[in-house]
RNA sequence: GGGCGCGUAGCUCAGUGGGAGAGCGCUCGCUUCACACGCGAGAGGUCGCAGGUUCGAAACCCGCCGCGCCCACCA
């Protein structure tokens, strides 16, 4: 017990915007964020944090992520603090470049300015975006440290560091020099508005509405496929296709039909028209056709749709690309569109193909419409040069360690989600055509074209001695964050760092990222170290805004987590984000960043009450001295070390579950329900002031051990706490530690199973059920608050608890079996359990209410007594039913005949 | 089209085989010597609907209705 207690006198509200900065200060100075690379990992805790976005600031998930990873850092950090054996334990702290976002806000800001990228130049862009960087890209970490985040900050990582860009290099080399990086012109996700091909995972399906034309071209008549404008005598019938994207059309190359579609078996081999242009189509046969959808007739446009992209590839058919880069119609589109729009050239098809008559329907249909995520552009497939990271063969030891359980994912209903997307894999298109990334370690000849391929950039090319030109192309962003747990503590150099904390133990995210990066790191951590990169993967709520849409700025729903701690302390935003986390999305629930405020505000008060009436009780000097430790004089105070002891090992298991509601919540049940309601309530009266126990000359010891008892009890709670709630527990600690350790750094309490104590949990538990009822009777005849009623005990099973029982309830009991007031007449009796309170006076009592209610009491007893009788009286019941359900059942009828006797 | 999940008190959610719960809100009472961001007491629920399994179902199974999310190449 600290000195300072009588700072506590006039402290009687917690007050989170005083406290919360100082102790992120004793924290940051103490250096236990930043953990010596010692050891190895299997000895070690570390986890790896998911880089936020640089210039980013935090938002919800951040928010969420961040207490739960703190939880388990704090959690780990303390539990090997007392421990003998070393053990280190870090958050592995950084940040991330994300090219296109941050790319997208520099270029928002210098169009501002009224510059382009294009006009900087390359080198002046990225200078640009560097020194961007280093104004706002300290942002989010110091809105971690607010959240108290207890990340190693002394040793932070971005993704385009020196040693981070050679190791991406190094693994592109790799996995080129393997073949699993290539180049290939392919049709890709072009988006248009970062004017970059992006990855499947990047593309959003958005539903709508466009009209769906149905286009007649004409057949040739024949089957030749002669080239020149056909003349009228030629054609022969048509063909009738529908499309909701008629301006692709005009880069049509094939109709296609189902081969085994007898309707169409005589036009595979013969000639279409196309409309407008006049090409010469074949009409060829693929089972990609969908017989019953349409007229079962399929324009074949290789260049704008992956599938006829694939259709193209088996039928070997030309690629002619209509719309450009630009979002705009090629010069291949013809002179009458080239240039425009896209969405302008299918107005203006459209128009065109009703002049000749060939539209012979339209119809409102709805489907899904690729979009950029990152730029909100409609996404243009087209075929483009990329490169592509072939995906195969570092898939199969991933799905086996998901399979094999080396890593679990948690819950594991998404085990499957990854197993099944792993299965199906794809190639990976790893290029962007962005300034700001890991460009490509790629080195074009200029002379003989050979493809060098090198970490460190070559004087010249390695066949012929030419000039090398590099690559523009950057890496997608997700290439360097897939090498995230082991690139940032040094890989590929084997540095102490790295032994010391890879693997890391947990990968905590929302499952959104699942596939873009936590199988991808799962892949690249086996194929690079050998290892997976962590043992868990625990995939966590996506908060939604309280009315259940997404939380999003630009739909006004976000709420910041910032504004919240302002306003609630961040252990409330912490206890509350916990306390609504699930399996499962849950909506912003402001009624549990409440109960965490709530708590915080009730821990600091019952610590503070605790230590100014020990302080009070024992004298300065004897508080001092005093030893926090178990031991127990009475029923409650066994029944508090044992309520305790359970609330420790259910709260380290919750932990270790990844089930941090029932953690939270659990805590709070326990603090509010148990600690302060009842067991600060039921001792109070042992602390009497110094002077009155001195008058009354008692015995200091009792007070002594209650104050040990007391105080182990709470310093246990608030250490308990403090992964959740880390600031107000830290701040209690400095009241409750006299030697000035910090809390993160103090031992995690483990239960002591000795304490535990059934039978003082029966007889409290009778006791309050007793309290409660007494009280509500109290409440509903109108007895006055503060009134001592005169009552007799006439129940068994209360020789314990019979004096709490009569304080709690505000009764006097007559003692049993003493003559005259033995004799006195009972007017009103109040079924407690197993038995009753008999009040002997009626003074200021409604009694008519009072009789009400033991009708009503009466009642409820007969009602339940027939349940219970109505069970044991059923032959299969009996039969059936496990013996010790049929056991609890007799007592309960016992139990509620007594009861119902006694009134 | 495939998959995952949800539907319990006015609201937000726990509860997954044996007496319907919490927080907030609401009602009543209380300046009770830690806390009025407090204390005490209370009202409020055919556990989406219908069937089945079981001695016993909010929970397990089948179907239906409603809602959400993810994946997927039907123009």
């Amino acid at each position: 017990m600290s000195e300072r207690i009588a700072e506590l006198e006039n402290r009687t509200r917690f007050e989170p915007a005083q406290i919360e900065a100082p102790i992120t200060e004793r924290w940051l100075e103490s250096g236990l964020f930043h953990p010596p690379a010692q050891g190895e990992a299997g000895e070690n805790y570390s986890i790896a944090i998911p880089p936020p976005n640089v210039t980013g600031s935090l938002h919800m998930g951040h928010a969420l992520n961040g207490s739960i990873q703190d939880v388990l850092i704090r959690y780990h950090r303390m539990l090997t603090a007392g421990s003998e054996e070393p053990s280190q334990t870090k958050w592995i702290l950084g940040t991330d470049h994300a090219g296109i976002a941050t790319q997208a806000q520099v270029e928002k800001a210098l169009a501002g300015e009224g510059v382009s990228r294009r006009e900087l130049g390359r080198e002046q862009f990225v200078k640009r975006v560097w020194e961007w960087r280093e104004h706002y890209g300290h942002t989010i970490v110091q809105q971690l440290k607010r959240l108290g985040a207890s990340c190693d900050y002394e040793d932070e990582r971005f993704t385009l560091d020196e040693g981070y860009a050679r190791a991406v290099a190094d693994v592109f080399v790799r996995m080129y020099e393997k073949g699993w990086i290539y180049r290939d012109r392919y049709i890709v996700n072009w988006d248009p508005g970062s004017r970059s091909a992006i990855s499947d995972l990047e593309v959003e399906e958005r539903r709508e509405t466009d009209t769906l034309y149905s286009i007649r071209y004409d057949l040739l008549d024949g089957g030749s496929a002669g080239q020149g404008p056909p003349r009228s005598s030629e054609i022969a019938g048509s063909v009738t296709i529908a499309t909701v994207r008629p301006e692709t059309m005009l880069g049509d190359t094939a109709v296609a039909v189902h081969p085994d579609d007898e309707r169409y078996r005589d036009l595979v081999g013969r000639t279409a028209i196309l409309p407008l242009v006049g090409r010469h189509l074949p009409v060829i046969a693929d089972d990609y056709v969908k017989m019953d959808f349409g007229t079962g007739q399929l324009k074949i446009t290789p260049a704008h749709d992956p599938n006829d992209f694939e259709i193209g590839a088996r039928h070997d058919l030309d690629q002619v690309s209509v719309i450009g880069e630009d979002g705009c119609m090629t010069a291949e589109a013809g002179e009458r569109f080239a240039g425009l729009s896209a969405m302008r050239a299918r107005e203006a098809v459209v128009a065109a193909l009703r002049e000749q008559g060939r539209i012979v329907a339209e119809e409102p249909y709805e489907h899904e419409v690729p979009y950029s995520h990152r730029s909100g552009q409609r996404i243009e497939p087209l075929i483009s040069l990329q490169w592509f990271m072939d995906m195969s063969e570092l898939a199969k030891p991933a799905i086996a360690a998901v399979n094999d359980g080396i890593v679990r994912i948690v819950p594991d209903n998404h085990r499957r989600v990854y197993l099944d997307w792993m299965a199906n894999i794809r190639p990976w298109c790893i290029s962007r055509q962005l300034w700001w990334g890991h460009r490509l370690p790629v080195y074009y000849c200029e002379t003989c074209a050979h493809v060098n391929v090198a970490v460190v950039a070559p004087e010249s090319c390695s066949e012929c001695g030419g000039h090398l030109r590099r690559e523009e192309d950057v890496l997608d962003t997700w290439f360097s964050s897939a090498l995230w747990p082991f690139a940032t503590l040094g890989w590929p150099e084997q540095t102490p760092e790295l032994r010391a904390f890879y693997p890391t133990n947990v990968l905590s995210t929302a499952r959104d990222i699942l596939f873009l990066w936590v199988a991808r790191m799962i892949m690249m951590g086996i194929e690079l170290t050998g290892q997976v990169p962590f043992s868990d993967v625990y995939i966590h709520s996506v908060i939604q805004a309280p009315d259940g849409r997404r939380m999003s700025k630009s739909l006004g729903t976000g709420i910041d987590p910032l504004d919240e701690i302002d306003r609630h302390g961040a252990d409330a935003v912490r206890f509350g984000l916990l306390a609504m986390s699930s399996t499962q999305d849950v909506r912003y629930s402001a009624e549990k960043v409440g109960q965490g405020q709530a708590l915080a505000n009730k821990l600091f008060n019952a610590t503070r009450f605790a230590l100014l009436r020990v302080h009070a009780s024992l004298g300065a000097a004897a508080a001092k001295e005093l030893e926090p430790e178990p031991m127990p004089c009475t029923v409650e105070d066994r029944w508090i070390l044992s309520r305790l002891a359970q609330i420790e090992t259910d709260t380290a298991a919750r932990i270790e579950d990844y089930d941090f509601s029932h953690a939270a919540l659990g805590l709070y049940d326990f603090v509010y329900g148990e600690l302060c309601d009842w067991y600060l309530e039921l001792v109070k009266h042992r602390l009497p002031d110094l002077e009155v126990a001195q008058q009354r000359a008692e015995d200091a010891r009792p007070r002594e051990m209650l104050a040990a008892t007391l105080l182990y009890v709470l310093r246990r709670t608030v250490a308990l706490a403090h992964p959740l709630i880390p600031f107000v527990t830290e701040e209690l600690w400095r009241y409750l530690e006299a030697s000035g350790e910090l809390l993160a750094g103090s031992p995690y309490p483990r239960a002591d199973e000795g304490l535990v104590d059934l039978d003082a949990e029966v007889e409290i538990e009778r006791a309050i059920e007793a309290v409660v009822a007494v009280r509500g009777w109290r409440d509903s005849v109108g007895a006055r608050a503060g009134a001592v009623i005169p009552a007799r005990l006439s129940a068994p099973c209360y020789e314990d608890t019979r004096e709490l029982l009569a304080r709690m309830a505000r009764l006097s009991l007559t003692p049993d079996g003493h003559g005259a007031a033995d004799a006195a007449e009972a007017v009103v009796s109040i079924a407690i359990p197993g038995g009753s309170v008999e009040i002997l006076s009626t003074e200021g009592l409604d009694l008519q209410a009072a009789e009400r209610r033991r009708e009503a009491a009466q009642a409820k007893l007969r009602e339940e007594l027939e349940r219970v009788q109505r069970k044991l009286s059923n032959e299969g019941f009996l039969a059936k039913a496990p013996a010790a359900v049929v056991q609890a059942e007799r007592e309960r009828l016992a139990r509620l005949t007594q009861e119902l006797e006694a009134l």
